[in-house]
DNA sequence: TGTATTTGCATAGCAAGCTATGTAATGATA
DNA sequence: TATCATTACATAGCTTGCTATGCAAATACA
């Protein structure tokens, strides 16, 4: 029984995953952003005011994860939290004039990176990559609820 | 300046690698096993003896990333660390004969989620996918050093 | 109305990645 | 030989993911 890494299509992502992010993450430093920082604030500059959990859900990520990144969003001057109106519970998230200036200047960084990841391959292949790359994304996600 | 996440691959590897990630913890829970550990011991089964800068260096993470696994792995009875002949300061890592039992069932709960991966798409698509994601890593993994 | 469940958030604690730094052994060199 | 640089490892401290818990507010219902 063998196991080979470099015909592991979930080797390889993972792979791919980490030297991305760190690609990313340089890109990003000089704004003083970090990779999941950023991922929240695409989310808020589309609409901002939402609460933690909508956030969680719309990520895909844990209630609890979410809190702790949008603790350190409001500790770096990201995101102020204020009461939500209708529920006592909850709390609206709201960006700050300095997030809200970094949308195009963080855009153009995380573009860059995914620009050298889609570098590797010829252009007329990249459509499919991110044809497939979708598919078995929703695939994933859909057996996790399913 | 806009950001779309469903066009950029590199978002979408990291949903992958994420959602992938679950799965095969989720496999090789039962055998006590951890998916950072699993990658370790990968290498390990096919020599093990390296010292720590080696499985380092094998697996392209750093060394103090190395150290801490390999101490969870010790503690969770996966390794011995004996003192290396030739060289005072490294240590060699030697498997135990339970990590040397799991490589069977390890293997197949890796496989496992692989094929949980690569059901998202049509076999005809598989080796071609498998081709983009190594020259992607390639390419992501040459840049880093050159 | 009063209780019981659900929901939103915070916190604790763990894993695994990273950088930065300290220490001891080795190797190179003046 | 004595000193300096390099190398191997450990450790501290950070982020970002996770699960498990606890609490308070809201909702459901008997």
């Amino acid at each position: 029984m063998m196991f080979d890494k470099s015909r592991s299509a979930g080797a390889l992502v993972s792979d791919i995953a980490r030297l991305h992010a760190a690609e990313q993450q340089r890109a990003l430093a000089p704004l003083g952003l970090s990779r999941a920082q950023f991922v929240v604030l695409c989310e808020l500059w589309l609409a901002d005011g939402m609460t933690q959990r909508e956030l969680a859900n719309g990520l895909g990520l844990e209630q609890a994860t979410m809190a702790n990144t949008l603790a350190r969003m409001q500790r770096d001057g990201l995101v102020t939290r204020k009461p939500h109106p209708d529920d006592g519970r909850s709390q609206q998230i709201w960006l700050t004039e300095w997030a809200r200036d970094l949308r195009d200047p963080a855009s153009r960084a995380a573009l860059e990176a995914d620009g050298l990841l889609a570098a590797a391959l010829p252009s007329a292949e990249r459509e499919l990559f991110l044809s497939m790359l979708s598919r078995v994304t929703a695939n994933l996600r859909s057996g996790k609820t399913g």
